[in-house]
DNA sequence: GGAGGTTGTAATCGGATGATTACTAATCGG
DNA sequence: CCGATTAGTAATCATCCGATTACAACCTCC
């Protein structure tokens, strides 16, 4: 495999596992065997441990740019909602790519670190600004928007998703949380979708 | 210094540490040498950094969940906000206990751990609980209200707070998520407010 | 066909880390 | 004053983990 293949291949699946357990959680072995290749390897294709970690989380928010960029300059179509509702199922479209919401949210948790912590402040700013610039909302639009995806990313987080059925108050909780993309986030985070 | 003595002294130190840099990200070690003792002695008092965590967890939790329960009961008096924003003050102040808020933004982002993600969903799960049978929030006031909590959480799990004054933009984000809040949150999470 | 680059691994190192054990100094009730 | 409980440590262990080094297989182009 071509070392650029290979690249793509290692970020993937450390999307999955940084997303799964976090920066400090994951290990550069574990990153390996997912992706059927020696610890050592993956180490000298990036460095160090933290710079895959930036690579990882630079895919993310790029992705989720490019996402929202994508939906922002498509004509509406049939599709007659305001852009914060079309954004807004763009953000949980992002769940059919294994990791970048999670892994997002670590990266957001982890603002103590003097490297992680400045990429994590820099592309929330990003996502600001592109709301701000590209998409035109206004503040009060900005906020509601970035609020209900991390709520949406926090219910993630906690897997409450993948938790579904076990207890009413939570199922409850995710219908009030998700409401008409509570059939959505089951099917793509929903019990069964482990990895 | 009595067990007890001791025990509330670390469990106030490791939520400050849990907090900065995680469960995977904190050594006892870090925490033994905060409350000033030895390594062996906070592993013993708890008997995994796992279990210490839980606890520390467990007391955030509480500690929302009463500050909540206390504005909750008090009179209104001079205060004629709705409850909605008079909870939202209270979670604002908690900023005045180091490491709460970001403990809880931790175990929030680690659903995937069978037992500190079994604890943060318990966790969510009772908040939602008070919110809707104790505060009788409608379910779109819980949406708000909780949406709101999440953008603060994370904007302070970046410390947006702690590097203000460094972009411009970044400021105005803060002023957009935080609005007539944003002198109180610099006041309590501002640069200068390190450990 | 062989020189050189590319893709990859085995072996290993050094340090960190959670946990265990065995011990000690102080305190306290009788 | 003494036996026992309590608060605490020093030393050490076993393991894990990121990183380094040295080497091997393979491809490719002249």
């Amino acid at each position: 495999m071509s070392a650029a293949d290979r690249r793509e291949q290692i970020l993937d699946v450390a999307t999955g596992l940084f997303g799964d357990r976090g920066f400090h959680g994951t290990t550069t072995d574990q990153v390996a065997q997912a992706a059927g290749i020696s610890q050592p390897y993956v180490v000298r294709m990036f460095g160090t441990k933290e710079k895959l970690f930036l690579e990882v989380l630079d895919r993310a928010l790029g992705l989720l740019l490019h996402t929202f960029r994508r939906i922002l300059e498509s004509p509406a179509g049939d599709d007659d909602r305001p852009m914060q509702a079309r954004l807004g199922s763009g953000y949980v479209d992002l769940l059919g790519t294994r990791g970048v919401h999670r892994t997002l949210l670590h990266a957001f948790v982890s603002g103590n670190d003097p490297v992680i912590g400045a990429a994590a402040r820099r592309g929330f700013v990003d996502i600001y600004r592109f709301l701000r610039d590209e998409a035109k909302f206004t503040p009060a639009e900005v906020e509601v928007f970035l609020s209900q995806g991390m709520l949406f990313s926090v219910l993630l987080g906690i897997e409450l998703p993948a938790a579904f059925g076990q207890d009413s108050d939570a199922d409850e909780l995710m219908q009030v949380a998700f409401a008409d993309k509570c059939g959505v986030v089951l099917e793509m985070a929903g019990p069964g979708t482990a990895r």
